[in-house]
DNA sequence: TTCTTTATTGGAACCGGTTCCTTAATCAGC
DNA sequence: GCTGATTAAGGAACCGGTTCCAATAAAGAA
């Protein structure tokens, strides 16, 4: 592979021209041409090393994201990428396998790469996070949480559980199961619930709601909502995630219950599959490409030294199916 | 942020003794404690490009993908990625959106970044991928396609194809539709189809098969299977992906028609929402992150200068589940 | 015609590491 | 006590770029 130094010798000037007439300097129009010639001959492409070695800094920006077999996780991903390309960055991907010193541990070795800025979609932000972000002296831009001392984008999980929760409460439904997952997803675990659990509670009147906690994984949501309708046989299973959603609906088949005649189910996220379930999943869908593409344009502001809002919140909208049923008192 | 020069002036030694601390060499047990010391207290993490520069390569692996949203990229990456950071290895995404130019393109910047290695999920090889696999002086790691010139981690499509052919033909299906995308993913356009077709036309006898074309969104094979039903009325639809799966079980859905009572239907891919479908889907499982594992594995190899097979293929088994039933002469 | 000014260009230093070479010091063997 | 081997450490060169500074030449001003 051909070095600016080649390529000077055989253009018959100095590295210091070549450089120049890469970077926009003030070269001859003849010596432009010569170099031209020498560049197209050889192919030369500069070494992206050497460059960031003198800039100290790289036109890479690292993600850290709890797994990859996420709609969600992989949505944004496609977000920011899109967006990233077009600002001319490159996006380098460490999955952490939802283990949080892993977590930490990519925070430094990125710092170490000499990222250019970071992305980071936690699960959680704890102190260790935080001594992290400030001792690297990088931008990071925290992406479905979200704390005070860090540049935020979060999916608002709390007005949309607000807002689901409400729609079914709405809808006459008394006894509501909340299948989620545990506290340690701060985002799903505990703001989807949170926001969910206010908008019972409004309907303070007669409205029973309890409360599952499950993993992230289709086959165990199946298996414990199975187990909550012999429990507590709701009119109505509002589920943190569309994956849940599908083991329930997977569960109530199984039961031989009839959605949503007899058991009314909602999800959250928007992922494609819900629209072809049978029947379709009414459920609140979260802008997970469009919040990537702000993420992008966020972290390369803060890169560049421009300010971007300390917190910034991604749309979401309910999409309502045909999994939903009315209930009115009489039915009960 | 300290450089080695920092660390070495602080310890009172030069920089080269302290490189040697760093990277093993002979340094007295004295001046270890000292370099030690210094370090600890500094935080000093040695810059990533400086070393890459005189190295003249990184420990980082590119990848290059056509698109973000598939169950077979995530889990391909999830597998790469994982045996990757046992290797020491950082994975760098390029998602090129499904466009051919942007594959080219993302070869040679990845080179320009000096990676270590590439691995290419491809969706077809051109002149141009093979100039440019060329050119750079790079390994690269074919998966899900194969070339002579190239290292190749292949899916075994058509094989995988012949054995639910075989399958759908031997449970008594005479007329099977085959729901396919176009031919320019050669994979999956191509080889599952060719080994489908192979399969049924050993069973001359009376199956009459057709085959179908669409894109790899559920909506449009939903819409595509919808038509096909009206045209073709199957006893069976084999499709070349688990989403056109989905898709075909919702038109039937929408058509009244029962799976797998009127009309049967096999995925290919084996992802985990197949499980949960009702009634549940009958697919070809293949073993995305266990490839993933394998892709790393070899890449890590080339780079390092090991030889590894030129052409390997991954597992796949039939999964059976509920979406087919046995259909009997006498019940057509 | 001579002095400035301006446009090009070359040379050298630098970015932060690694590595080769040399020297100094310690130690064993005779 | 002297010689040769071995270990520890420093110094300098190098990786492949960028950038600052000085030098030269050409053009414009006086």
């Amino acid at each position: 592979m051909k070095t600016i130094a080649d390529i000077a010798k055989i253009a018959g000037v100095a590295k210091s021209t070549v450089s120049r007439y890469l970077n926009g300097g003030s070269v001859s129009e003849e010596t432009k041409k010569k170099i031209e010639l020498v560049i197209e001959e050889t192919g030369y492409a500069p070494n992206a090393f050497a460059q960031s070695l003198k800039a100290k800094k790289t036109n890479i920006i690292g993600t850290i994201i709890p797994r990859l077999d996420s709609y969600a996780t992989s949505r944004t991903l496609m977000g920011i990428d899109e967006r990233l390309r077009e600002l001319n960055y490159h996006m380098l991907v460490s999955n952490t396998g939802q283990d949080l010193t892993r977590e930490i541990e990519n925070i430094y070795t990125l710092a170490k790469q000499k990222v250019a800025g970071i992305i980071l979609l936690a699960t959680e932000v704890t102190d260790a996070h935080l001594k992290a972000i400030q001792e690297i002296d990088i931008p990071v831009l925290l992406v479905g949480q979200q704390h005070d001392n860090v540049y935020s984008l979060v999916h608002d999980d709390e007005t949309a559980g607000y807002a689901i929760g409400k729609y079914i409460a709405q809808r006459g439904h008394k006894k509501i199961a909340f299948l989620g997952v545990g506290e340690y997803d701060v985002a799903v675990g505990v703001k989807r619930k949170k926001g969910f659990a206010q908008a019972v509670s409004e309907h303070t009147a007669d409205v029973e709601a309890r409360f599952f906690e499950t993993t992230f994984s289709m086959s165990d949501a199946a298996e414990r909502a199975g187990q909550l309708f012999d429990e507590f046989s709701p009119s109505a299973v509002v589920c943190a995630t569309d994956n849940l959603a599908i083991g329930a609906m997977k569960a109530a088949y199984q039961k031989k219950l009839r959605v949503p005649m007899d058991v009314s189910i909602t999800g959250f996220g928007g992922y494609e599959v819900t629209a072809m379930m049978n029947p379709s999943l009414t459920t609140v869908r979260i802008h997970f490409t469009e919040a990537g593409h702000t993420a992008a344009s966020h972290i390369a502001k803060l890169v560049k030294g421009e300010d971007v809002p300390k917190l910034t919140y991604s749309r979401f909208d309910l999409i309502l199916r045909e999994s939903v049923d009315i209930r009115t008192n009489h039915l009960l």
